[in-house]
DNA sequence: AACAACCTTAGAGTATAGTCTAAGGTTGAT
DNA sequence: ATCAACCTTAGACTATACTCTAAGGTTGTT
């Protein structure tokens, strides 16, 4: 599919596609057979990816931390090894993230018992 | 205090101290008897600020959401019942981060496996 | 008085993550 | 052939959250 079906697909813009293209999040490929344009395909993978990254940001994780993570997904270009290192890594973080919201929303709890009782 | 020894309590730069005042997080006081400079005076109210500024960033929450809660904390420009509305509203926000930490971690778990038995 | 070590404001610069515009080429239907 | 509806790249613009520089004033010690 080309970009416009890969955007009404996903609900992302063309624009922000090209961005996640040229940040190495998602490859299309141009199809060899036509030499008359330089349109970029792209399969259901893409989707998958895109799906991926759009989860990935609402947790936080930074787009070059993305990139890593779908190449530890999708690329060659890491050992197994690498991969479950850099898996793990980013788990760790995750749990660190989650004790921190739950740090946060005591946090929050006990300002709403302040407002409550009057102690701010 | 003056803005260095909040920096060095805080670790919180002095030009990140400045800039969060500038957005309406944390305020200064002149010393009303001295007229010959406008040096800025902190308690330690401010060092509680800066402490929950950073921990407010970490779980994701913008500059602009954490000046509304210390509003909701510190301020009386809210009714206790907005104060309360507004905490209830960032509670099921931290609610939600959660959730899609969880999934983000089973996706994660699930990439591993993929990686262990070379499904990808 | 001179000096270091503070303080101030204004505004420029950086990184991240888009978002948009312009200019131009291609495709497919009429 | 012409037209709408696509496609491309390059680069400008935006918002957020800093981070730094410059220029100048103050304080406290020698």
């Amino acid at each position: 599919m080309l970009i416009n079906e890969l955007s009404k697909k996903t609900g992302v813009s063309a624009h922000t596609i090209r961005f996640y293209e040229k940040s190495g999040l998602i490859e299309g490929k141009q199809d060899e057979l036509v030499k008359s344009n330089n349109y970029l395909h792209y399969d259901d993978v893409t989707i998958e990816k895109l799906e991926f990254i759009s989860d990935a940001k609402s947790v936080g994780f930074t787009i070059k931390e993305i990139g890593q993570i779908i190449d530890a997904w999708y690329n060659e270009k890491y050992s197994k090894n690498q991969k479950l290192e850099l898996l793990d890594d980013k788990l760790i973080s995750l749990e660190q993230k989650m004790k921190e919201i739950k740090a946060m929303k005591k946090q929050l709890l006990q300002f709403k018992d302040d407002v409550v009782y009057d102690r701010c």
